[in-house]
DNA sequence: TTTCCCCGCACAATCGATTGTGCTCATCGT
DNA sequence: ACGATGAGCACAATCGATTGTGCGGGGAAA
């Protein structure tokens, strides 16, 4: 029981040493010194006589009188996912840079894990808190605004709180543009010379804002025939490989344009068109909304789209530091990355 | 300043709509009752109310009296790197399934940030401390000691703490034998027939020892010709791509195979394979020790090698469950997988 | 009926910091 | 010489929980 108590000086410990009081001990290490007319002989004394004892301030007992703890917490789904990881980085960053310590959590998908990590975060009283990829954000908002944190959603949308999310519908449209780009003939009559959709959930924000995107780029150009061009099969790379299988059967080839809803589809995708000759690959223009570095290492060039991990944490922060806590949805644009070969 | 207070009910707030004692309430709510012989009728009565006043704890006030916090803390130099991101995953999983609280804090590589970093955790009473990837662990640990907290050091070992590394001569060894099985002919006196290890710091641990299983595999398959077969260039995959490019230059084609030691110097391999005939390529044997799904998928068979993460953290909670603080090391082994094609 | 025990709970100290307030001098002005 | 001023610091309350201890009363044993 003592095993944690032992060595640890506090206040007290160095009061005694400095034969100062508490109070004074205090002002001299957290920097209040100079509003208390501590004089700087004394502050200086009594800052030797800490670091001799190797004083660590206790910020438990400073967090519960000051209510506040000086950590900025952050909820995520998980690390697997580059963009996610992206996210926690750039939080970690800009966090840092503002001389505050960020406490991630790794929540997994569900709701009630989510609830129980901002429950737990909350009561720690975290200063601000990120919650990012939160499915049932709203009783998440409600948590915090019950305990009067700011807090900002990232990634998917809180209805009744700041929300910073990636412009999906704008992604898939310069996406969409940039693979019509490649496609020399579009006829209505033939489904082989479409640009097709592959891969998402539609009934997901973010897959039903980019497939939003895509229609309406691909009407504007005149591109789009109908909605068997949207196949949004989930997010498993094997459903996938069956998926485009089948398309390819009924076209007897592949289309001329390919949009793929996410790394993991994109995987099936590649492995299938490994069982393809290159000439007929070469002949689909492909793209996919995300990014990875060794996408652009295929042996068929691949449009990506990137989301911007960095702008987006900076449009949090902004609405923490401008304390703007309303409802409000922030857009920020994607990057889209064009293949060069 | 009230703004925090408001609405945040402490137990007193319960106790008085309970008409109970504080104490009372509070073993009511922690489960400590039964050993305080508090009525089953009061407790409920107890927990009823404080769910309708909204009542949640105050973990700082708890953490300050029991002087610890709950939480389990780990540092990490980044999450760009997939591995640590697996190593943040595997930890988070872990510990929630211990009913903990994870707190992750990126720290970047600077050994001063990292040593803030364990600061600020062992200042907020964590528990326990995982960390990962520390280049300067002497520091940490004796932070660490004499704060009291149990830690363990994961990826990079430290001389006296436990740790818990990737038994990389071992992945290095392994991976080397994996090549050398697709070599057909070697011979002493042609360069262009021997197996080459690119990329990585030999003056870093991890490297060092890849280095060293990466000769030692070679030697017993007498393929060990010299050290003009290590090339440690560093991590970058612009610098990788000249280095392959000279050994092209000097031998006249591609070696009969390469063990890439990092997926950027992988990277800059790609690139400039990309510049080959496929059919030069087919003559290497390639391999890499670092994983990626998109690895596998190109147009080349790649062997990979791919550290456990799950496995490192269960080794590390063994430490931390068995209380065996003592200096240690605990190698795992890293998996081999086999390219198909 | 008396004694003893234990059930069910309340009291108050405590964790380590922060912070509003007040005390004690020394200096200065008049 | 005396009150006013302010610099420099100490006192004590406070944050919200946990926890060792003690007290009143009801039932059982004698």
């Amino acid at each position: 029981m003592r095993r944690r108590t032992q060595g640890k000086s506090t206040i007290y410990d160095v009061a005694r040493k400095a034969r100062a009081s508490p109070s004074t001990v205090s002002a001299a290490l957290n920097g209040t010194w100079v509003k208390r007319r501590i004089s700087r002989a004394t502050v200086a004394r009594i800052q030797e006589i800490a670091r001799d004892a190797g004083y660590s301030v206790n910020l438990q007992a400073r967090g519960l009188r000051q209510a506040r703890s000086g950590l900025v917490g952050m909820i995520l789904p998980d690390h697997e996912n580059r963009f996610f990881a992206s996210l926690s980085e750039a939080f970690a960053n800009e966090t840092r840079r503002r001389g505050r310590c960020p406490a991630i959590v790794p929540t997994g998908r569900e709701p009630e894990d989510q609830a129980r990590a901002v429950e737990s975060l909350v009561s720690y009283a975290v200063d601000s808190l990120m919650l990012v990829g939160a499915s049932a954000p709203d009783a998440l908002a409600r948590r915090c605004r019950a305990a009067g944190i700011p807090h900002v959603f990232v990634d998917l949308p809180c209805a009744d709180a700041p929300s910073v999310v990636s412009d999906n519908a704008l992604g898939a449209h310069l996406l969409t543009d940039a693979l019509l780009d490649r496609i020399p003939a579009l006829e209505a009559a033939d489904p082989r010379s479409h640009l097709y959709f592959l891969g998402g959930d539609a009934s997901l924000h973010a897959s039903a804002r980019r497939i939003a995107g895509f229609q309406c780029a691909a009407r504007q150009r005149d591109a789009f025939f109908g909605d068997h061009q949207v196949l949004a099969c989930g997010y498993d790379g094997e459903r996938a490989i069956d998926e485009i299988g089948a398309l390819h059967e009924r076209l007897g080839r592949l289309p001329s344009g390919l949009l793929v809803n996410s790394i993991e589809v994109f995987g099936g995708v590649v492995r299938f068109l490994g069982r393809l000759e290159p000439a007929e690959i070469a002949h689909c223009a492909i793209g996919c909304y995300d990014f990875d570095p060794l996408m652009g290492l295929l042996r068929f060039p691949v449009h990506m789209v990137r989301q911007r991990a960095d702008a987006l944490m900076a449009q949090a922060y902004r609405h923490l530091d401008t304390e703007s806590f309303g409802p409000s949805l922030t857009l920020v644009r994607p990057d889209l990355l064009i293949a060069t070969s």
